[in-house]
DNA sequence: TTATTAATCTATTAAATTGGTAGATTATAT
DNA sequence: ATATAATCTACCAATTTAATAGATTAATAA
């Protein structure tokens, strides 16, 4: 499952996606329209912009507002970003690997196995899906 | 992530499918061979016998012992189980459905929609797999 | 240059989940 | 009866998740 901080990040780069122009939008106008707990909202924002899909404004005029195209935001990043790893195993994770604790020999271990082809198909959607994709799915 | 709980869970059920005859198998040894913490292991011996999964006898002579066949123990049930839903949004599983909180409509939710095919991908392995599929991965 | 605006930083807190333990109780075999 | 071994009840500690409060810094405009 993910996690609510995820989903509150997704909502907001949607948000943001649908501005007609680039100009920064108040993090109160954000949270009000998209019900993220106004504090809670800042650190996801902050995060964003820190991994420069965001970029903000401080000051009179000043929010946040989308800087990366949406088609370079890609879905597996932003889940990696929030929620941690998307495989299921540490084992089988790409960028967050660790070497099973209980089973020396990974190749021969069944649970491993499953894993990595579950890993393999779940990528094969999230790394290929941008934020342009849930952005051209919405009315 | 699937939680230790769950890993135990298969650590414990490929040791039981080992074996050669079904004679049952102590808790304590069970837990010896899979470094699985006896206490915390009883309750999950328990929940798969409670799941028709694993059987029991108590008293001397007494163990746990696979009673379903292994071809019928999908790993998708397994995880459901011990991890809960497999899917990544509650508005998107099966088993554990519950109505999206934030947005009304889900056939416009890009984010419901692309969830939707990465849980089908997921469930077209996992529904497949079985305890035999992991025995069979293994020496 | 001062007042206002709005993001940023630091620190806490509450709630929920996860992982694990202890000890009494019940069922079985000899 | 006695020893054995699963079962049940209850609890606890650690971690993670979700959320809040308040001081600080940066930008704008008067």
């Amino acid at each position: 499952m993910l996690s609510k901080k995820t989903k509150y990040a997704f909502h907001a780069l949607t948000f943001l996606g649908k501005q007609e122009d680039k100009k920064p939008v108040l993090i109160s106008e954000i949270s009000k329209e998209t019900k993220v707990p106004k504090k809670f909202l800042e650190s996801i924002l902050l995060d964003l912009r820190k991994a420069g899909i965001l970029n903000s404004k401080m000051g009179k005029g000043g929010g946040y507002y989308l800087l990366k195209d949406a088609e370079l935001v890609l879905m597996a990043d932003v889940i990696r970003m929030f929620n941690g790893p998307i495989a299921l195993l540490p084992c089988v994770s790409l960028n967050y690997y660790e070497p099973c604790e209980e089973c020396s020999t990974e190749v021969d271990c069944g649970l491993h196995i499953m894993m990595l082809q579950v890993r393999d198909e779940t990528l094969k959607i999230l790394e290929k899906k941008s934020l342009r994709d849930m952005l051209n799915a919405e009315g």
